[in-house]
DNA sequence: CTTAGGG
DNA sequence: CCCTAAG
């Protein structure tokens, strides 16, 4: 081990150079511990040897150009990999260019100084971060384009375009304003951050710190829905940060510890095979400084943003920096996120996961369930406390080129998701996201509804037709039209309050509507009328004031119908009173019920049997004539 | 998009 | 009601 100076940084930085060029590349860097109020401190003799030997088992790792610098205020006892330069009292490991593990550029100096940018960091345990979901993936390969056009040379500027996936978040807007690096940029540049919108994400961290204490309640409170007296700033940034990037599960609960145990656990073994990225082998590296260190420290899964704003900034050529870790401040964050978890809508990533499954699954490209499962269980393993959190894990993966997708975890929304209206509902949530936090839900909530079109409909309908429904009960039956009008208003108020389940649950069906005696009545006469199978003309014609019962649902419910008559029959046959039998239930006129027989008996059979029928010609009339008795 | 049919 | 297959 060597301790680093600032000119050994500059060495190292050349040599990263290098390195991006294909040359050789020694990695260097150092091991730091950071403590609670920011500072660094060397590493003990033990750590530092730990850290050797994660190093020399990891040879095979993929290497990892940057990793992020270590520089987190926000962590209390997390051992870092810096820069040599940063500091000259750490003692520097260097390796050589097959474990790449990490590397560092010098140039990272500048940034990786100011504590403000947490998005430079690099946690460690980056992989467990990704939790944007397509914004992440987006993130991700973007980082890993740039990266390589890096290697290329090319020094494109890979600002951030905080601006493009980050409007809906207000976080985001912040990230905008404040500029990762120094050089580097501006919040909004290079053409090529344009094509990752996710890093703005990132940023928006950076930005953050920007922010007045007010600023980040209000921004807290937007992003968990949920207002907070907290009034650290690091807590609050942190926390804006988890609930935008997902990856509070890190933090969540007490026990980071068996989080990072498990967690790097199952990096160590599968991580690094995964993955040649980088991004594998700083999760690698995040584990075992866990291992070594414990894992208290470390717990983001964030960081896999901040990763990515280190590509960027890399890409812009700033940056090379050393991986910071963050951590999280102790119990109060994980408590809170423990909150803000709940609180946070699921829903951004889960379209963006949806969506990005969906891309993956089109290309084909992943599915290797083998290799999901277990970034998967990883993920899971990181996050531990959050199962809600699923979402922003199978992103991750997902977003991964490599596609690792985080079946697993997805899967089970996703089927439900895709089950349902796949894109109209993955739209419509991605406009929920679009809107992002509480407000959001709301507004996901109307633009559902709205996009149901038969909601909107149903609404409008409901207050039309509820008076006639009135009408028609008077006139004898007992309908639900009432209730259902009812339920219907109602139902639309839930949907508002429950934003989520509405969402979701939007997806997965129409608002129930029990059928009025008025509208099987209709039906059954726009049966006699139009014929059987005539769902659309009868549904134009007899139902135009209904507009939330489709052609399908007149058809299924003609089959109930037809069902029903024959059973009612029966039932009657046998002497028993269908009505008495079931009361409360719908009191289907055996009138109607005899009619629908009819109805169904002529006229598709008709068709079919039809023999009769085909003779008279005049096929809809005939229903008539249904007589025609082929019984 | 409309039908049919299975779930 | 939902979902899907067919035309």
């Amino acid at each position: 081990m060597e301790v680093g100076t600032l000119q050994d940084a500059q060495e190292i930085k050349n040599e990263d150079n290098d390195f991006e060029n294909g040359s050789s590349d020694p990695v260097v860097y150092q091991l730091v511990r950071v403590e609670g109020d920011g500072t660094l401190v060397p590493p003990t003799e033990d750590e530092v040897l730990q850290i050797e030997q994660f190093l020399d088992e990891k040879v095979d790792l993929p290497s990892i150009e940057d990793v992020g610098h270590v520089e987190d205020f926000f962590t209390n006892d997390c051992m870092f990999l810096t820069k040599p330069d940063f500091e000259e009292g750490y003692s520097e490991l260097e390796t050589t260019g097959e474990i790449h593990t990490l590397q560092f550029d010098a140039d990272l100096e500048e940034d990786r100084l100011k504590p403000l940018d947490v998005s430079l960091d690099l946690p460690l345990n980056c992989i467990v971060g990704h939790d944007h979901g397509q914004d992440k993936l987006n993130t991700e390969r973007g980082d890993s384009n740039i990266v390589h056009q890096d290697n290329a040379s090319t020094e494109t500027t890979k600002s951030t375009v905080l601006n493009d996936s980050c409007s809906a978040e207000k976080e985001k807007a912040d990230a905008c304003s404040r500029p990762v690096n120094n050089s580097s940029t501006g919040p909004s540049v290079s053409g090529v951050t344009s094509s990752v919108p996710d890093f703005s994400i990132l940023r928006g961290e950076v930005c953050l710190d920007n922010l007045t204490i007010r600023e980040l309640q209000e921004a807290f409170r937007a992003t968990f829905g949920r207002q907070t007296n907290v009034k650290d700033k690091l807590w609050l940034k942190r926390r804006i940060t988890m609930g935008l990037t997902n990856s509070c599960d890190v933090q969540s609960s007490g026990c980071v510890v068996k989080d990072y145990k498990i967690v790097h656990d199952d990096a160590k073994h599968e991580l690094p095979a995964i993955e040649g990225i980088p991004k594998v082998e700083v999760e690698a590296t995040s584990l075992v400084w866990n291992q070594v260190f414990g894992p208290g420290n470390e717990r983001d899964a964030p960081s896999c943003s901040y990763y990515q704003s280190e590509d960027q900034q890399r890409s812009s050529k700033r940056l090379k920096g050393p991986s910071a870790e963050k951590d999280e401040t102790e119990g109060t964050l994980q408590y809170e996120q423990g909150t803000a978890k709940r609180l946070r809508k699921p829903t951004k990533r889960y379209i963006e996961q949806l969506s990005d499954i969906e891309t993956c699954d089109s290309t084909g490209k992943l599915s290797s369930p083998g290799k999901m499962p277990a970034h998967d269980e990883v993920l899971l393993r990181q996050r531990v406390a959050p199962f809600e959190e699923f979402d922003s894990l199978s992103i991750t993966y997902p977003t991964r080129r490599d596609t690792f997708g985080g079946f697993s975890v997805h899967v089970p929304y996703v089927s439900r998701m895709r089950r349902g209206r796949p894109r109209r509902n993955l739209l419509s949530f991605l406009d929920d996201d679009a809107s992002m936090e509480c407000t959001e839900v709301q507004m996901a909530v109307e633009v559902m509804s709205g996009k149901d079109g038969e909601q909107e409909n149903h609404v409008n309908k409901a207050m039309e037709v509820s008076p006639m429904k009135n009408a028609e009960k008077k006139g004898g039956l007992i309908e639900t039209t009432d209730d259902d009008e009812v339920q219907t208003v109602q139902g639309n108020g839930v949907c508002r309050t429950d934003a989520k389940p509405k969402t979701q649950g939007s997806l997965k069906r129409k608002h129930h509507r029990a059928w009025t005696l008025s509208e099987v009545q209709k039906l059954v006469d726009g049966v006699a009328r139009f014929g059987v199978g005539k769902w659309s003309e009868i549904r134009r014609l007899s139902f135009s004031s209904y507009s939330y019962r489709t052609s399908v649902d007149l058809k299924d419910k003609w089959r109930n119908l037809i069902r029903a008559s024959q059973t009612q029959l029966v039932l009657e046959k046998d002497g028993v009173c269908p009505r008495k039998s079931n009361p409360s239930i719908i009191p289907i006129p055996p009138s109607i019920l005899l009619r629908v027989k009819e109805l169904a008996e002529l006229q598709p059979p008709a068709g079919n049997l039809a023999a009769p029928i085909k003779f008279p010609g005049p096929g809809s009339k005939v229903a008539q004539g249904r007589g025609s008795g082929f019984l």
